[in-house]
DNA sequence: TTGTCCCGCCACTAT
DNA sequence: ATAGTGGCGGGACAA
């Protein structure tokens, strides 16, 4: 069917019939109603076959259908269109394109390597936050001429990278290089907890003087093997704030051919010559665990993957092909060619212990959110919203930075002990010059050993990437919390990235005291370049690990029990009704907001709606299965929170005892934590910073009208409690604060953008706006340019239908407490916008939340109370 | 020959 | 059942 599709596109695009919108094209109707007449055509048009094979002759074993002969027909068409395509773009020159001079078209034309570079060229090296970085694959696939199978192989492969990630089926967010450094600084640093280097060693060795005798000791045979079994190595290696993404759409566990991206170019990272042959790659990949791998097959077809991957690597100019002359001739091979001087993550062990167990939390999430959104009985009665793993995943997130916050800020970066920095590694071109828009051409050296080895001091690593490459590196900022914030007058919001004064106890809460260190705008950064001195401001400032003792994390976090399950929350009579209790949530603040931002927000919110129109939870999406209304929780709320909580938990209680509730509604209610829960990965020492670029929820734009997204302006504000998952020791920022250390408008912190990861009140919003709990920007009428810079109006907010069942008698009110003092109070439902949601609601998104951070670290209602301010 | 790797079948998984 | 994914390897080029 889609090849047909695909076929069919082809077909009119080059007759001529190009669409503006290749939407459109995929799904009108007119492609299909020609159909014959195509088919026909391309019978006709049908050349020598580059890579005809078996499909020839009547298939080998496959029935002779009509089916199977339109097939055919299709798929010994489709080159022949899409070189005619070629020719017509790509050869001007190339007059005739009647006959096709699809000679010689062939292989190389059609090389995955080639079809990568077409990808790549769609889109920039750096997105520009405003503009639409959704990846529609079937829309590249059209475009590109090829059949979706391709697509896939090249963004398994980006996504691995997470120059991509996935959003949901057919779809991806480009990410660019923006989280390339971040990417490999960890791919490295788990390559070398991987010890591939040595197994390399091992291997070449062995090689030498034996055939097949890989087997390189028992390398990651400790680690988790995410229960997989047989797959004990298959892991993916995520990037906070990248992978959540997919969580909800990746469940598939093989997914192999990113994993051996990932430990391909681990390889590389960890191999003193950056040169990594096929043949050793292949057998490390294998990762023949001792055992018998006399799969030659299996060898084999380990190699041509490794060509699928190494062609893409190739078209991102991360590796040139080489060879290595050895004893049996010459091997094929591939070289390093990408950068060298992406910062070292900071964080030893726990962060390792971290990326290897992400797939397995993953995992626990995915499940625990199939399990709280399938209720035993009813399969799909509820719906989950990526948002909502998003946002917990932020909260997590923030939740680590903080926890991993160095202790002081000004410290420079040492180089890490040990692990990471210390190899001196062969300096290749520095990549630093490498330009969005023209990629320097590969200066391939092959054999030529690297002359200089370069120590990657601070310094060089703090080497700005000109290209407005994101120049937050994880480590330089890692003690940096962002906090974006609304921008007062012209320059658009801006981030503001704080430094934690100290770091708390890994096991205790943060308690992040913090100054404003750095901003940044939020303008497009497309050509411009990134202020080095945001860059050099604070980096080698920040880089301090304070990891205290990396190694005694570690132990402890190993030494955590794999534990069980949780202890089953308590089951409350699921007949027990409750009235429906509404929380009332302001859309806005209080602050004035960046037209920017709210333009970029909409238009991303109105992305976003479209496909939430038809599947937008219904109000009782969210209803939870009681299982998952009590998690243990932190027992080390801040007493702030806990009263917090204990006026929550005392109204729900009050709430329930006094109604009926539907299923699931016991008190909520915070629950010691346990040890048990306490993931690694809360341990993890780092502040990694994750770059708030491409991916703002925000900041998405409708490239196709931008005028449409500049007409409204949502009045939403973002700001984010310091990035806290905690109850914001408020004393961090003040707007007195924030004035001072607020760059001038025309500040050169032009950044990129970034994307925050804070768990919100805006993210809240955000989320439930997503999730059609509570009135977007489309949908509020008061969010309307003019109001956009007043604070709040005072008008009633039309609730959306499905949530008309409130009682403004029983409501609860709820308002977002930011660490930034609101100037405008919310007064109640009368004194701004607000939006009602049944308690209910509120509370299957905070379970869900709740759930999802079992997966990565202890996150529990108290860590999400501070978001939100009874009101009563 | 060996190196590359296109192509698409088909198993799986998500809907 | 259908559609989206992606493992996998046959076998066609290319060197």
């Amino acid at each position: 069917m889609t090849s047909l599709n695909i076929l069919l596109l082809n077909y009119f695009v080059q007759q001529g019939n190009v669409f503006a919108e290749p939407q459109a094209l995929t799904t009108t109707p007119r492609k299909v109603s020609p159909q014959g007449t195509v088919l026909t055509e391309i019978q006709s048009n049908m050349g020598p076959l580059t890579t005809p094979t078996k499909g020839k002759e009547t298939g080998p074993s496959e029935p002779w259908t009509p089916t199977s002969n339109l097939k055919m027909l299709i798929s010994a068409a489709s080159p022949e269109i899409r070189n005619r395509e070629k020719e017509l773009c790509m050869d001007p020159e190339g007059g005739d394109l009647g006959e096709e001079g699809e000679k010689q078209i062939s292989r190389k034309e059609k090389s995955l390597g080639l079809l990568c570079h077409k990808f790549l060229a769609r889109y920039p090296d750096y997105p520009n936050p405003a503009l639409n970085n959704d990846i529609s694959l079937d829309d590249v696939a059209a475009e590109l001429n090829v059949e979706r199978r391709r697509i896939y192989d090249i963004m398994n492969v980006l996504e691995s990278l997470h120059i991509v990630s996935r959003l949901a089926k057919n779809r991806y967010t480009w990410h660019g290089r923006a989280n390339l450094p971040q990417t490999l600084a960890k791919l490295r640093q788990v390559g070398e907890e991987h010890r591939y280097g040595q197994q390399m060693q091992q291997i070449r060795q062995r090689s030498l003087e034996r055939e097949f005798d890989s087997d390189g000791d028992e390398k990651e045979n400790e680690e988790v093997g995410g229960g997989g079994g047989s797959q004990k190595e298959m892991f993916f290696v995520e990037l906070p704030g990248v992978e959540f993404k997919a969580a909800s759409v990746n469940s598939r566990k093989d997914k192999s051919l990113r994993v051996m991206s990932q430990k391909f170019v681990m390889l590389f990272l960890v191999s003193t010559p950056r040169v990594v042959s096929l043949e050793v790659a292949a057998r490390i990949l294998i990762g023949e665990d001792q055992v018998a791998d006399q799969d030659k097959s299996k060898f084999k077809t380990k190699v041509r993957r490794l060509y699928d991957i190494a062609n893409v690597l190739r078209s991102l100019k991360l590796i040139e092909k080489v060879h290595v002359t050895e004893e049996r001739g010459r091997k094929p091979a591939f070289e390093w060619t990408g950068p060298e001087d992406f910062p070292s993550v900071k964080e030893t062990a726990a962060t390792t212990a971290t990326a290897k167990r992400t797939l397995e939390s993953r995992t626990s999430i995915d499940n625990c959110a199939k399990n709280l959104f399938s209720s035993p009985g009813s399969k799909h009665s509820f719906t989950r919203h990526p948002s909502l793993i998003k946002l917990a995943k932020s909260i997590q997130e923030d939740r680590r930075k903080i926890n991993s916050a160095p202790t002081s800020p000004v410290k420079s970066k040492t180089p890490k002990p040990a692990v990471t920095v210390t190899e001196a590694v062969p300096n290749h071109e520095q990549k630093a010059a490498k330009k969005p828009g023209a990629p320097q051409p590969p200066v391939l050296t092959p054999t030529e050993p690297r002359a200089s080895t370069v120590h990657l001091t601070p310094q060089a690593q703090f080497t700005p990437q000109p290209t407005g490459a994101m120049s937050f590196h994880p480590t330089q900022c890692s003690p940096l919390i962002p906090v974006l914030l609304p921008q007062l007058q012209g320059g658009g919001p801006y981030a503001i990235y704080m430094h934690h004064s100290f770091r708390p106890h890994p096991l205790t809460r943060p308690q992040p005291t913090s100054l404003a260190v750095r901003s940044m705008t939020f303008e497009d950064k497309t050509g411009r370049s990134p202020s080095d001195a945001t860059v050099h401001g604070h980096s080698p400032a920040t880089n301090n690990l304070p990891t205290s003792s990396p190694s005694l994390l570690k132990r402890v976090c190993s030494k955590r029990p794999s534990e069980e399950s949780p202890s089953k929350a308590k089951r409350i009579d699921p007949s027990t009704r409750v009235r429906p209790v509404l929380y009332t949530i302001p859309l806005r603040s209080s602050v004035d907001t960046s037209p920017k931002l709210c333009e970029i927000l909409q238009a991303r919110l109105k992305a976003r709606r479209g496909g939430l129109l038809s599947n937008r939870p219904s109000p009782r999406a969210l209803h939870l299965d009681p299982e998952f209304v009590n998690t243990p929780g932190s027992s080390v709320a801040a007493t702030a929170n806990q009263t917090l909580e204990q006026n929550l938990e005392t109204f729900l209680e009050e709430k329930v005892a006094t109604s009926d509730s539907e299923a699931g509604l016991t008190p909520v209610r915070a629950v010691p934590l346990t040890p048990h829960h306490l993931h690694t990965e809360t341990l993890i020492p780092t502040g990694y910073l994750i770059p708030i670029s491409q991916q703002s929820p925000f900041s998405y734009k409708d490239i196709h009208n931008p005028e449409s997204s500049k007409a409204s302006t949502p009045t939403y504000i973002y700001h984010t409690p310091t990035a806290g998952s905690r109850p914001p020791p408020i004393q961090e920022l003040t707007p007195t604060s924030l004035s001072l250390h607020r760059p001038p408008p025309a500040s050169p912190f032009s950044a990129q953008v970034h994307r925050f990861h804070s768990p919100s009140p805006a993210i809240l919003n955000f989320t439930l706006q997503n999730l059609g709990l509570i009135p977007g920007p489309g949908s509020v009428p008061a969010c309307s340019p003019g109001t956009a810079q007043t604070p709040e109006h005072p008008s009633s907010v039309p609730l959306p239908p499905h949530l008309g069942l409130h009682q403004r008698g029983s409501m609860v009110f709820v308002k977002p407490m930011s660490p930034v003092p609101v100037q405008h109070q919310m007064t109640g439902p009368d004194g701004q916008p607000l939006t009602l949601i049944r308690l209910q609601q509120v509370r299957g998104i905070l379970s869900y939340i709740q759930c999802l951070a079992k997966g990565f670290g202890p996150l529990e209602l108290c860590d999400l109370l501070p978001y939100f301010r009874l009101q009563t």
